[in-house]
DNA sequence: CCTACCGATCGGTAGG
DNA sequence: CCTACCGATCGGTAGG
């Protein structure tokens, strides 16, 4: 049996688990070094403030959104695949870094000012490509011209971002199926072909 | 100018505002206390804990949705009606009830096991009126059959529950635009007349 | 990463 | 509803 010490990256890791199951005002220090095994002034040999670490947990969520979005756009230029990709990997990012994206989504409020700011803007660039792709789909008559851009990007990223509220990966929705699932209640709303 | 003292109604509210505002966690009784112009110790000739406050907001917001939803039910038979009456009353609680909603949306997590537990029945009751309107919209032909019902009725209650994260009040969507324009969402996508 | 602390703040009580 | 507290816990530091 190995014991190895912690690193900074374990420490964050660990502080994402506990924001995101109970929130960052209701997570302690102390919390935070029993889940890793130490005091929780040894915390302080690895980072600086609790602040600082919801910043770091908050911004590896924003940096996993925006990668699957780029990642999206590069793999194809049709726009229907685009948006499938888009809710992949979305859901993708919900999936396998829960922590990271709860706390994204959740627990920005508990941000100070100028780095919430940093946050919202994140948001907006994330939804700003959900727009455009639909925009796309638009212009390629695969969705109906009189959709509202808008109100579809934000009712799409509801559903994506509410994932997390009820998916259960050991329930009988695989990861596949709920792509397919969530695809088909958005585009089948807003497809021309009848 | 009239100096009234506050009633424990007045404490509840005060604690929904604040709650929905910051969170359970980051709200103090002292912050509580200043937002009502008191002590933080006085709220105890009010109340006996902090936790109790918690637990009045969150069932405060179940009441509202379970009512609006009875009101639905019992306003008319047609399907697509009830469906639009239980997306307006959805509609109207946040809106008018924010702090409400907000916490019981939110902060049920903060509860102790047994409260959370009762948070948590209530909120299957009403998805679970949510589900029923939508098989009774494909027994009378207007959804179409294939449908799948627990999914359509979590996809819409998740644009529902996130409506409060984006809508303002002062923007061009007044409530009726915002009721049709989710209606239109949901429903084309579900709608079996091609 | 630990021990030993710090001042501040927490939820809550006693007694008016 | 206030004053005057209580013990517990908070985020964080010093010094090893």
């Amino acid at each position: 049996m190995t014991v190895t010490r912690n690193s900074r990256a374990d420490v964050v890791r660990a502080a994402g688990r506990l924001f995101a199951a109970r929130g960052y005002h209701g997570t302690s220090m102390r919390d935070l070094g029993r889940e890793l095994g130490l005091q929780g002034s040894s915390l302080y040999s690895h980072i600086t403030s609790k602040e600082d670490l919801l910043v770091e947990v908050v911004e590896a969520g924003a940096e996993l959104f925006e990668r699957s979005a780029t990642r999206a756009l590069e793999e194809t230029e049709e726009p229907i695949e685009r948006l499938r990709l888009l809710v992949g990997g979305h859901v993708g990012v919900v999936l396998d870094h829960l922590d990271e994206a709860r706390t994204f989504l959740n627990e920005a409020q508990a941000l100070e000012r100028d780095h919430r700011a940093v946050v919202i803007k994140a948001r907006d660039r994330y939804e700003s490509v959900f727009r455009s792709v639909i925009r796309q789909g638009i212009e390629s008559g695969e969705l109906r011209p009189d959709l509202d851009v808008r109100m579809t990007a934000i009712y799409l990223l509801s559903v994506l971002n509410a994932i997390d509220r009820w998916y259960r990966p050991e329930g009988e929705l695989d990861r596949d199926a709920l792509v397919d699932s969530i695809m088909e209640f958005v585009v089948r709303g807003a497809n021309r072909v009848r």
